[in-house]
DNA sequence: CGGCTGATGATCT
DNA sequence: GATCATCAGCCGG
């Protein structure tokens, strides 16, 4: 397989929600020793400025300097000491804010990924931050990677037609916990999180 | 199914 | 020392 050109970090919207939005139906691509595994995103989460919720909400540390950074690199950190979790700066420079990567839809590699997951149903294999960081191996040395570019892992045009878009609060937090900056593909079986959020269309805007 | 809990370690206070 | 943007496994219905 030939991997596919990245986007170009200038097709990226500024505004961190219509990238959240953005993302969706987009590929993430890994590349391996022996090939490539890649997955189709189907669920987002956005993370602003003046927002309780997000690692910058406090101003940038070594940990999340990744999010002040211009659109496009890879923000990773480990969850619960267990998980790691992939986010896409978003803003301009200077700007602390992020898209996590919540789940995607396995579109190649997936017996590299199986390898690394166990022997899980291909619906399980990228459902979930931390279970789509594992299925690509992703970890700290991938943080601050340029997703436009190739490289270890970087972002792609998808192609599939991307179906409604819902929207929902986000999953797994406290603070600044009723603001609606969840979205995913309306109807997606790879889509995580429990079923009476996973419904609502995302209004206009 | 849905709900609960322990594991596990970096980060920041 | 407290706080987590989580997950797998176990339990009950």
């Amino acid at each position: 397989m030939i991997p596919p050109e990245p986007l170009k970090r200038e097709s990226l919207p500024k505004d961190t929600v219509a990238l959240a939005k953005f993302l969706i139906g987009k590929l993430v691509v890994r590349e391996f020793l022996d090939g490539f595994a890649s997955g189709r995103i189907v669920e987002t989460e956005a993370y602003l400025t003046n927002d309780a919720a997000s690692h910058s909400y406090r101003g940038p540390t070594p940990r999340n300097k990744v999010m002040f950074s211009a659109p496009g690199y890879a923000y990773i950190y480990l969850s619960y000491g267990v998980s790691y979790m992939l986010n896409v700066s978003g803003g301009e420079e200077g700007i602390g804010e992020g898209v996590l990567i919540r789940a995607a839809e396995p579109v190649s590699g997936i017996g590299i990924m199986r390898r690394l997951r166990g022997d899980v149903p291909i619906r399980d294999l990228m459902r979930g931050p931390g279970r789509l960081a594992k299925a690509l191996s992703i970890n700290l040395s991938q943080n601050g990677v340029d997703l436009c570019r190739k490289g270890p892992l970087w972002l792609v045009q998808g192609e599939k037609p991307v179906g409604e878009v819902g929207v929902s609060v986000r999953i797994g937090i406290n603070r600044d916990a009723h603001r609606l900056l969840r979205f995913f593909e309306r109807g997606s079986p790879f889509v995580s999180g429990p079923a009476f959020l996973n419904k609502s269309i995302a209004s206009e805007s």
